[in-house]
DNA sequence: TCGATAATTCGACGGGGAACGAACTGTGGA
DNA sequence: TCCACAGTTCGTTCCCCGTCGAATTATCGA
C-alpha cells in the first residue's frame, strides 16, 4: 500500500511553518531564507531545512544572488493549487462572515490580479467579447487583440513562451474566476508599470491609485 | 504565528492512509468504513479515527444506514482540490511517461466524466457552440438546450438547485478542462443510465460500450 | 433474547520529524 | 586580511500522532 503522490505533496504543504512560508510567497515575489524564517516565526536553521524540502519537492525554485538565496513559487500551477486549498479552507468553517479586507478588494495571486478587482476585470473582458472562450483554451478575440495593442501590451509575444497563454484561476474570496496565465501576468505588469495600482509592503493586497481608477474606468469600463 | 487554514487542510490530506481513502472516494461513490480501511491497508479502528478527522475537517460527509456508515466526499469542491493536487503531483516528478492506462482514457471525477473522453466531450460541446462560455459562468446556448432536450435531460431543473450549474474542472491526465457541475453530472448520469459507459468495479475508470460508441458519435460527433 | 457483524473508544507503544544550539561554510565589504 | 552576516550541517531533544490490541456500543437477523 504505497502512498499516493497527493499524500507527500499535501504533507509538504501541511506543516504550519511551511504553509506560512508558501503563503508569504503567494504574491509571486522572491524572498530570502531569512525573511521567510521571520515570517514563519522560526529560526533560520529550521527554515533552511523546510526550504530544502520545499525545493526538493518541486514547489519552490531557488536563485542564488551573492550571499542571499531567493526563493519563489516554482510555477503558476503551484500557486493555483495553494489558491484552491484556500478556496476550500475559507469555505468550510464559515461562521461569521468577515466584511471586506483590503485583500478581498484587490490582491495579487502569484503574478496576476485577484480579488474583486481581478474578478471584475475578467467579467468585463468576457462580457465585452474581448476574450475568446468558446474553445477550452482561452484567447483574445480580435477586439481584444486590438484593445491590448492600444494598451501597449505585446500579446503576440506572450503566445510564444511555453507558458499557458491564458487560463482561469478560481478566486477564494469571490468564488468566481479571474484571469491567469501569461495574459493575466502581462496585465498586472502593465497596471504596476503605469502606476494604476501599487503593491503593499508585506501583503498580497494592492491599492488602486487615483490615476488607476480613471484608467480602468476608461479602458475596461469598470465602475470603481 | 498561527497556522493558516491551508496548513490544517493539507495536513489532513497529507497522511498516506487518509490520502488513499480520499483517492478511493474520488469516483464520487459512497463507501463503508470497513471498505475504506481495507483500501488503505489499515485496521478498522485506525480507519475510524482517520474518518472522524476527515469528517470533522469537512472533507467527507457521512450517512448512517443501519449498522453501516457510508462516507463520501462532502462536495464537488473537495474533489476539485484533490484533482488539482493530482495535477501538480503528476507534473512534478515526470521521468518516464506512462502510455495510457484505462483511467486516462475515461474515468469519473467525483460525479462527472474525466479523462480523454471527458475532455473531448467538452471540446465538442464548446466547438459546436452548444455551450455559452462568453460569461464567466458557463451555460447552455440555445442549440445546447435543444440538444439536451432531445437527449432527455432536464437542463431547466438543474438550474434550480444550489449547486453550480456548469463549471470547468482541470483534468490531471490531459491537462485540459472537462465539464463539471450539475450539467456534467447529468451527462454522466445519462451515459450510465443509457448503458453507453459502464463503471469498473474498483477504480475510477469507465469503459465505453458498443452502443455508447455509436451514441456518442451520433450525438456529440466524437470519433471513437 | 441472543449471537454475529459494523464501528468506535481507550490505552499503550513507537517512530518520524520539527525544533533549536552550536559549529561550520561561503560571500561581501572595509 | 579580517570581520560581519547569510545560510547550512550536525547532533540532540521532545512531542505529536499514526498504529494496533482489547474492550465497548450499536444494529441486524434468527
Amino acid at each position: 500500500m504505497d502512498a499516493p503522490p497527493i499524500a507527500s505533496l499535501s504533507a509538504l504543504i501541511g506543516d504550519p511553518a511551511r504553509a506560512l512560508m508558501l503563503s508569504a510567497l503567494m504574491d509571486g515575489r522572491a524572498r530570502t531564507a531569512s525573511e521567510l524564517a521571520d515570517r514563519a516565526g522560526i529560526t533560520r536553521q529550521t527554515a533552511s531545512a523546510h526550504l530544502a524540502k520545499l525545493t526538493d519537492g518541486g514547489l519552490l525554485s531557488l536563485e542564488r544572488q551573492g550571499r542571499h538565496r531567493y526563493f519563489q513559487l516554482r510555477c503558476e500551477e503551484v500557486a493555483s493549487v495553494l489558491e484552491s486549498l484556500m478556496v476550500l479552507g475559507h469555505q468550510l468553517p464559515r461562521g461569521g462572515r468577515e466584511p471586506h479586507s483590503p485583500e478581498r478588494c484587490a490582491r495579487t495571486c502569484y503574478d496576476h490580479l485577484a480579488g474583486r478587482l481581478g474578478v471584475e476585470l475578467l467579467e468585463s473582458l468576457s462580457e465585452r467579447g474581448h476574450l475568446e472562450t468558446r474553445t477550452a483554451q482561452l484567447s483574445l478575440s480580435s477586439s481584444g487583440e486590438d484593445l491590448f495593442e492600444r494598451l501597449g501590451i505585446d500579446w503576440r509575444g506572450l503566445q510564444c513562451g511555453r507558458r499557458n497563454y491564458a487560463r482561469l484561476c478560481l478566486d477564494w474570496s469571490e468564488r468566481r474566476h479571474h484571469l491567469a496565465g501569461a495574459l493575466g501576468a502581462a496585465l498586472l505588469h502593465h497596471f504596476l508599470d503605469s502606476d494604476w495600482i501599487r503593491r503593499q509592503a508585506d501583503s498580497r493586497a494592492v491599492v488602486l491609485t487615483g490615476k488607476g481608477r480613471k484608467a480602468l474606468g476608461h479602458w475596461f469600463d469598470l465602475p470603481l
